[in-house]
DNA sequence: TTCGATTTGACAATTCCCTTACAACCAACG
DNA sequence: CGTTGGTTGTAAGGGAATTGTCAAATCGAA
């Protein structure tokens, strides 16, 4: 699956194209306008990332010269504005989708794995569930069984437990959470962690004082085992 | 593998460059931030390591110049603040990772290796697992199998041994144990050091008062066998 | 606004790390 | 030999750091 990721500044490049190719997708990058609209007469792409602000062509003006040439790859917009006027001017030039700035890098993910599978096989229902124990979980409904009975969960508890849940086995450290599940610039407490998990615990272990599944490993972060 | 080092305070600087190379890493250093970005100009290196309190021009201005013309290379930080506020301004100048002063060896050395197997071949899960006699440890997860059965390192307890074992076979000085486990400018009293490898020899070795892979070396240090 | 989601802050519980104190040991010397 | 000075082994205690927990404050979408 190849991507290309328009984008202008470094460093935001530089992590969301390293996250994506950690999902083992293929990223081409491109620094401007014109260079993106370029390299995407020249090669093949299912999927388009595209920064809105960027000096002389902007986002909306690369997406529309696109479109002229192809009106099926995906395009996702980054903005740093969630106005309703962006929205709609996206949505014009073209875009399948939106993510305002600062996002998260599991969102980025999430998105571009439902707009590849939606081109891939055409529109179709996708079910993402994992279970353990007595419990499941489901990442596309955000539904889950546990303690409590069926229930929901909210989008960052969805977010961390996905997080845990795919690296299920290694210790993932708060450093790593952090990052994965809060963004590239935003760094609410390690408390803030621990209250996810503590949720968790109370959702789903037998025995909360004794977790089984959400174990924390003192001085490196916590490790889901199931 | 060049490492470029830039830090002003001599001592630390001759500290990080005497280990790394004692890694087999090729290091140059620069004393400020004019001379870092001059020989950034001139040669190459396959990673960075930048202080970020520096007289005149500071770290994150030569980490913005070296952007300009390189922006492959890997760069970390050693800055004595963790405010927010550094991080976010690091990340913006192009920072690949950070360390807070002050900061031990161990955990620059493992970053460095992070980041230089990252540039040279792709993410990759590493399991860090070692075995000896009847015992293992696994360095990710701080899990270790001894006379206790399965139990777990604390995290100072895993940067030691992992140390020993590094350097198996030879002994290993104090002030090495020190310098390298607790930092440049921590020294805890050897005493300290004494009830670790009396942890190791009770965790791990059949007979205690006969160490076989933990021995002592009167007058210089210890010695890890196995 | 209002309600739920998210985050912070305070405090408790836990565990770690370091120091202290002293016993055991070793090597060298008279 | 036995003493002496220095080094290492060992155990126990307390301050410090990390994590668990809850309630209150804040944020954000409807």
């Amino acid at each position: 699956m190849r991507i290309l990721l328009v984008e202008d500044e470094e460093n935001i490049r530089k992590m969301v194209k390293a996250n994506l190719e950690m999902e083992d997708y293929e990223v081409v990058t491109a620094k401007n306008g014109k260079q993106a609209i370029k390299t995407h007469r020249e090669q093949h792409f299912d999927l388009i990332i595209l920064d809105v602000m960027m000096p002389e062509v902007n986002g909306f003006e690369v997406c529309q010269q696109i479109r002229l040439t192809n009106r099926d790859v995906p395009i996702i917009f980054l903005t740093a504005k969630d106005a309703a006027v962006d929205r709609v001017e996206g949505l014009k030039a073209g875009a399948d989708d939106y993510l305002t700035k600062p996002f998260n890098l599991e969102e980025l993910l999430l998105r571009v794995q439902k707009l590849i599978d939606r081109s891939q096989r055409g529109a179709g229902i996708t079910t993402d569930t994992y279970e353990f124990g007595t419990n499941w979980v489901d990442f596309s409904s955000h539904e889950a069984k546990g303690n409590p009975g069926q229930f929901k969960l909210t989008k960052k508890e969805a977010q961390l437990l996905k997080l845990l849940i795919d690296r299920r086995g290694e210790v993932v450290s708060r450093q790593q959470i952090l990052q994965f599940v809060w963004g590239y610039d935003v760094y609410p407490s390690t408390r803030t962690i621990d209250n996810f998990i503590l949720s968790f615990r109370k959702y789903f272990e037998e025995d909360p004082k004794n977790p089984q599944f959400f174990q924390s490993v003192r001085g490196v972060g916590y490790r889901f085992v199931g």
